[in-house]
Formats: structure tokens, C-alpha cells, sequence
RNA sequence: UGGUCUAUGGUGUAAUGGUAACACAACUGUUUUUGGUGCAGUCUUUCUAGGUUCGAGUCCUAGUAGACCAACCA
């Protein structure tokens, strides 16, 4: 039950809605607005992919319109089913639900019959230039190209070449089909741009019905205006196609949809690159396009993000036509504001001494009531065992303290989270002088964790039941790839050369063996203990571990020895 | 020796000719049965030079810096 205030500020808007808002206020595409979201099924998505996605699914919602999922497969070359299933899986994850799908090769026959328009106007021709001569004839963006000697074939000449480069009668590269604009353009995309190559390859949903393929440029604009897309929202390098694109929906004479172009997302210190991800995936370097490590959509779904935070970083990064990078950081306060909501808390012991409480009965057990989430009191508590010997974390007592640490020590009186009070009498070390445990003893007043006399303690620990607690497999990620160098690597090396050894050492190494208490399985929890740190260097890492500490118990909660 | 686009704190994004703001990051204090969360606060901004105007981050001109364009990829 919100109320608008008057004085409430009107979200201002993004430069895309604005354009909408016009086109709204103007009547153009009869106060209609058509998005559509067009990936090419040749890798899985990412979170740049996620911002494609919220913006042109929102950008639909938002207005009361429609966005069509399409598939730009025009490429057998490097396109499969996988990548469209894998797809459409993330697309639904993250909420979203398209109107209508679609394929550009679903309009493969009305794009030959407009190319056959184009060449009986004179306005395109087949050229039989290498690929070597043709990039030479093209000229470079500071020097005009110059025409093609197959340019003013005769109409008819070109009608059967054509027919005949469809019905396979030539060799993949002996012949394209070519627009005739202007080969001094100042765009290069106007110097005769390619319309149909020849590929003798097998696509997979077409078959083997055609042996001739659309370039994008050919393709894309006319799939958005046969879908009656109105507002055709792409990335900032295809700036310098949109003249492309209007030719050929001006000269065609079809329905014009506008194409705005957006600055794409980067990430700090993650590979985005499609060809980079595809390398780890091929080279085994990750476990696959979901593991955990790649910013995939479907990785950040294992690695326990929910859709929810993601569409909240989309919100939150915004959209306009600068480069930027966004910090990582932004994606994990996303994550954190989301889980720290509603995820089930829980108490881990990653790394275990052993606790002696050295007077509490030997045989006693009982049973404490623990909240589930103090965000949420509506998501109850739990009761978890408490006996004589328990699990803390080894990193939570320090026989000789420092400066600016106060958890366990010798003689120091701590808070057992939901438990009792104790404090450590004695250390006990193995011939190697490593501690082994912890003697302490508990203040039986301080049951649930307060204290009747009002004394206060600095600090709470988390801690695991000896006899009780489960031992699960967790797995804990770093981040992202990191990577330090530059995007494009010199020859000789691959970009694995550039990622942080460091980061890739630690993923290598992330099976810990935790325990867990009395841990109902749910989609998400939170550790509750989140980095106890002393030095400046690991408080650093905290915020990371916090984010490492909120994983996905589908993914990590493997086994459970009690069984 | 071309064309197109962009320029606001450390990072992003607003301000639509009229007080430069919001978030993240960082830092300080405070609350707390998570060194989490919450709350309060601090820090740091309009690329440069001219011009128009009562008034410019915004408009104009010139410069500077960065990105994109020379796949039979998308």
C-alpha cells in the first residue's frame, strides 16, 4: 500500500524513452511501440546480454507494447540448437516472456524476392572478385574505393547469375551478390555492400534448401520492419551501419523502423567477449558456459544471483551513448541488497577448531531457537543443537591477539550466537605446537545469547555442533575472471596469458569442506558469519567474501554425511 | 590523412537555458545476538579556449581526448 506523493520526483527519463515518449506524443507508428531482442545463437548470453534484455523487454512493458524474441541465424557457419535453447531458458529466468518468436531465416524466401527487386532495378549485381581483390577495390575509410568491373553487368546477367549462385551451381567465395550505392562513400558500409555469399553449409532449421546466406546488414533491418518493429535498440558499433539500414528500407519502401544504438556494458575486470568466453569453454579452462566463474547469465544463475538483482543492476547502471565500465562492485551490492532480504541465514564453519565447553554436562544436548533471517521475522527460526564440544572458526580465536581483534582469546569472555557466553581457559597443542582445541567454559545465565546482569561482550561467533552438525561439500568462487591487460593480445599469446593467475589459482582451490546446522534446503542462503578481518590488505576482501559467502545451495549444498 | 559518435566526482547515471543531484566505491561515527543490515555524516564533479545570453553542464565555433568503421561475422 504505497502512496504517490505530490512532491515525489518523476523518475527522469533514459534518452531511448524519451524518443518513445515523442514518437508517442507525435502519433508515428500509431502510438505503437515493438522492441525486439535479436541474438545470434552462437554462444550463451551474458550480463551484457541482460541489459540488452531488460532494456527492450522493459522499454515493451513499460509502454504497453510488445517485444518479440528473434533469432538472427544467418551464419550456419557458427549458429546451433543448443545456443537457442540456452537462450530462451535465460531470457524466461530472468522474467521476461516475448510476445512472438522468430528466426531471420523465417524470412529467407521474402529477402531472396526483394534482392531479385534490387537487381531488376539496377541496384544490385553479382560480382565474382576474390575476397583479396575485393577488400582492395573497397579502399580504406580514408581513401575512396573504386567500382567493381562486374558492376554494370546487364540486369538479365545478373538475374542468372543469381539464380544460379541460389541453385548451387558455384563454389562457397566465387561469387556474391552485391548492392550498388557508392564505392567513395565516406561510410565504408556503402561501398557495394555484400548481400547474399555463398555458403554450402547446412543450417539448422532451414536444411539444405538454401546454399546462399544474408549478411546482417541485409538481414536485420528488414526482419524488424516484417515484424513491425518500431524502435530497433542496438549496440553503438552498429552506429555506423544505420545508414545501411535505412537505404534499404527506404528504397525497399517498407515499414521503418528507427535503429537508436546504446553504449554496451563492460564490467571491471571481466571477459565479455564472446570468442574469449567461447575459448574457455572449448579449451576446458571452465566447466562449461554455466560454470559458476563465467559471467554468463546462466553462470551467474549457479553462482547464486538471482534475477532479480540482476534487472536491479540494469536498472541501476542506466543506458546512454558513452563508453563505460562498470565496477563489479555495483553488480555485488545488487546481489547483496536482494539476498540480505530474503535468503535464509544459516551458521558455517568453513575452517573448524574444535571448542570444549569444559563445564557443560558430558551427555546434555539441547536445542536453541535461532532466527532464520533478522530481515524478515516472518521467516521464523529454527532450532539448532548445542552440546559440550563444538566447531568454531579457526580464524575466530587468536591465542595472542591483535590490536584490533575481538573475538576469542585466552581469558576473553565471547557471545555464542543464539547460545551462551564463554570464555577460553585453556589452549591445548599437539607435539608440533598446533592448537588442537579450545577449552572453555559457558555462563549458563546468558542462555539465548543475553546476558541477566547487562555485561556485554565485543563479539559474536558463529558455531557448528560437534556431534550434530552436517558436513556438506560447499564450493566457494572468486570472482569473475580477472583480467589486468589489455582487451586485444599480442601475437603469440592468448588472453589466458593476461587473466590473473592469482584469481584462477583460487577457483582451482575452492572445495572447502563446511558445516552446516540444522540447514533446511532452500534456493538461497547467507552464511551468517561474513569475513572477520584484522589487516587493511584482507579487509579488502571482505565485501568479496561476503558475496562469496551467498551462494546457491542447489549448486553447492552436494552431500550430506548424515544419510 | 575521411566519416560517425562521445565527453559531468574514483565508477556510473541525472539535471530538457535558471541552486550541479542520485547511486556505487572509499572514509568517519552510531546501532546491532552476523566486523552483515540499518542510521547519520565526510570526501571528490561539468575536457580546453572563445562566442551567444541577464544567466550555459546544456546552445554555437574551434581545439583536445577517447570509441567505432576497411569479415563473403553479427
Amino acid at each position: 500500500m504505497e502512496e504517490l506523493t505530490l512532491s515525489e520526483a518523476k523518475p527522469s527519463l533514459n534518452f531511448i524513452e524519451e524518443i518513445i515518449e515523442k514518437d508517442l506524443c507525435s502519433g508515428k507508428n500509431g502510438k505503437r511501440v515493438h522492441t525486439r531482442f535479436p541474438p545470434e545463437p552462437n554462444g550463451y548470453l551474458h550480463i551484457g546480454h541482460a541489459k540488452s534484455i531488460c532494456l527492450n523487454f522493459g522499454l515493451a512493458q513499460k509502454y504497453n507494447g510488445k517485444c518479440n524474441l528473434r533469432f538472427d541465424d544467418t551464419n550456419p557457419a557458427k549458429e546451433d540448437v543448443e545456443y537457442v535453447d540456452s537462450i530462451k531458458e535465460d531470457i524466461q529466468w530472468l522474467g521476461f516472456r516475448w510476445d512472438s518468436e522468430h528466426y531471420a531465416s523465417d524470412y529467407f524466401d521474402q529477402l531472396y524476392e526483394w534482392a531479385i527487386r534490387l537487381i531488376k532495378e539496377g541496384l544490385a549485381y553479382v560480382c565474382d572478385l576474390t575476397q583479396e581483390e575485393m577488400s582492395e577495390y573497397r579502399g580504406t575509410p580514408t581513401k575512396p574505393g573504386k567500382e567493381s568491373p562486374y558492376r554494370n553487368r546487364s540486369i538479365e546477367e545478373n538475374l542468372d547469375l543469381f539464380e544460379k549462385m541460389r541453385k548451387g551451381e558455384y563454389a562457397n567465395g566465387t561469387k556474391v551478390l552485391r548492392a550498388k550505392i557508392d564505392m567513395a562513400s565516406p561510410n565504408m558500409h556503402k561501398r557495394d555492400p555484400i548481400l547474399y555469399r555463398i555458403l554450402h553449409a547446412e543450417h539448422q532449421r532451414t536444411g539444405n534448401k538454401w546454399c546462399i546466406y544474408p549478411m546482417y546488414d541485409y538481414a536485420h533491418g528488414q526482419s524488424d520492419s516484417i515484424e513491425g518493429i518500431t524502435h530497433s535498440i542496438c549496440t553503438l558499433e552498429f552506429e555506423v551501419h544505420r545508414p545501411l539500414y535505412d537505404w534499404f528500407i527506404q528504397t525497399l519502401k517498407i515499414h521503418a523502423p528507427q535503429q537508436i544504438e546504446f553504449a554496451r556494458l563492460n564490467l571491471s575486470y571481466t571477459v565479455m567477449s564472446k570468442r574469449k568466453l567461447l575459448q574457455l569453454v572449448q579449451e576446458k579452462h571452465v566447466e562449461g558456459w554455466d560454470d559458476p566463474r563465467m559471467p554468463t547469465i546462466s553462470g551467474l544463475r549457479r553462482r547464486g544471483y538471482t534475477p532479480e538483482s540482476i534487472r536491479l543492476f540494469a536498472e541501476k547502471i542506466g543506458v546512454a551513448k558513452r563508453d563505460n565500465v562498470i565496477d563489479v562492485s555495483l553488480l555485488e551490492f545488487c546481489v547483496r541488497e536482494d539476498l540480505n532480504k530474503r535468503a535464509q541465514r544459516v551458521m558455517a564453519v568453513l575452517n573448524p577448531i574444535k571448542v570444549v565447553i569444559t563445564n557443560y554436562p558430558q551427555n546434555q544436548t539441547e536445542q536453541l531457537d535461532a532466527v532464520n533471517n533478522p530481515e524478515d521475522p516472518s521467516m521464523g527460526s529454527r532450532k539448532v543443537d548445542f552440546c559440550r564440544e563444538l566447531y568454531i572458526e579457526r580464524d575466530d580465536f587468536m591465542e595472542i591477539p591483535s590490536k584490533k581483534f575481538y573475538r576469542l582469546s585466552p581469558g576473553v569472555e565471547v557471545r555464542l550466537r543464539y547460545a551462551y557466553y564463554i570464555r577460553c581457559t585453556d589452549v591445548i597443542k599437539d607435539a608440533q605446537d598446533n592448537i588442537t582445541e579450545i577449552h572453555c567454559t559457558y555462563d549458563p545465565a546468558t542462555k539465548g545469547g543475553g546476558s541477566a546482569d547487562g555485561r556485554k561482550v565485543k563479539s559474536t561467533l558463529h558455531w557448528v555442533s560437534a556431534k550434530h552438525a552436517l558436513d556438506a561439500e560447499v564450493r566457494l568462487f572468486d570472482r569473475l575472471f580477472k583480467v589486468e591487460a589489455p582487451d586485444e593480445v599480442e601475437e603469440g599469446q592468448t588472453f589466458l596469458d593476461h587473466i590473473n593467475a592469482e584469481s584462477i589459482k583460487i577457483v582451482s582451490n575452492c572445495k572447502v569442506e563446511a558445516f552446516l546446522q540444522n540447514t533446511k534446503v532452500c534456493d538461497h542462503f547467507q552464511f551468517e558469519r561474513l569475513g572477520y578481518f584484522s589487516t587493511d590488505k584482507d579487509r579488502e576482501l571482505q565485501n568479496r567474501l561476503i558475496f562469496n559467502r551467498t551462494v546457491s545451495l542447489k549448486d553447492t549444498y552436494t552431500k550430506d554425511i548424515r544419510k
